[in-house]
DNA sequence: AACGATCCCTGTTGGC
DNA sequence: TGCCAACAGGGATCGT
């Protein structure tokens, strides 16, 4: 699932197709698509005719400056991509919504389970929305570990929950947070506020770790290739994960079998030997 | 305020 | 073999 290195990997891919082109054309193929934007009727005329500036990244979102002061946001949610061909392409199936540009190129989000969604918003309705409430980046803005610790102290929910907070920290999401606190030696089910600050430091440097090397490998993609990256190759991380996905699998630091739990509802790994 | 449960979706998987 | 329930999960929302 898009997390924040396929999201950062996705960015790369549009910004030689989208910066400084205009918007040809709109095509809305599924409206369960807009449902964040405040009127749906206002998406196509929005994005229509205008100019598309920087491209941005906050946690899991994109973030596009069009036109005078909109932003045209992306939230690929679980199991969208970008896809950028020409018009000719044959059209995946899934394909949601296609954006074509002046140079005739064509991005298009394709998204089976469409629970990632899409908008462009005025100022006022960006900084009303849940984007502004986002949390520092995990990988532009990771705070200090004195910093993690304040926002974890008192707290009584498991680690990995508020790993998971877009609001407490913005970008990981259930596969890196697994593998962030394996890196670090903690386990996902410890209560926030029970972590020292030795070990919210290991957790903040795994969180830069594990993030550059998702990155640096284009992104995860599972095995039901639900995330490509906008070329339409796969990730190459999945083969350097650690505990996700790997219930039974030996660990790679001391060989005992990885567990899978569920935390709080969604399905954990980690070592139960290295993790405590 | 903090926290957990529920819902939205559909392709894939596993059990009978 | 075929069918169907269970599963996957980010974020919004609601109940406690």
């Amino acid at each position: 699932m898009p997390e924040l290195p396929e999201v950062e990997t996705t960015r790369r891919g549009l910004v030689p197709v989208l910066a400084g082109r205009s918007v040809a054309r709109v095509e809305v193929l599924h409206p369960r698509m807009l449902r964040r934007q405040p009127d749906p009727v206002d998406f196509v005329p929005r994005l229509s005719g205008q100019v598309v500036g920087e491209l941005r990244r906050r946690g899991k979102f994109l973030l596009i400056e069009v036109g005078e002061g909109l932003t045209w946001v992306f939230h690929l949610g679980m199991s969208g991509r970008m896809s950028i061909t020409t018009r000719e392409a044959p059209r995946h199936p899934h394909t949601r919504v296609v954006v074509r540009t002046d140079a005739g190129r064509e991005v298009r989000m394709v998204d089976p389970r469409t629970f990632g969604f899409t908008s462009v918003l005025t100022a006022d309705e960006l900084a009303e929305s849940s984007i502004a409430r986002l949390g520092p980046d995990a990988l532009t803005a990771l705070p200090s570990a004195r910093e993690l610790a304040s926002g974890a102290a008192g707290r009584r929910v498991a680690t990995k929950t508020l790993l998971l907070d877009q609001r407490y920290l913005a970008g990981l999401g259930n596969i890196y947070a697994d593998e962030v606190l394996f890196a670090a030696a903690v386990a996902g089910d410890r209560p926030a506020g029970s972590l020292s600050l030795a070990e919210v430091g290991a957790i903040r440097t795994a969180i830069g770790r594990v993030l550059a090397d998702g990155l640096e490998h284009g992104g995860t993609s599972l095995d039901d290739l639900a995330y490509l990256l906008p070329d339409g190759r796969a990730g190459r991380h999945l083969e350097y994960l650690s505990v996700y996905g790997r219930e039974g699998k030996p660990c790679r630091r001391c060989g005992a079998p990885i567990v899978k739990a569920r935390i709080n509802g969604r399905s954990s790994h980690r070592c139960p030997a290295c993790q405590a």
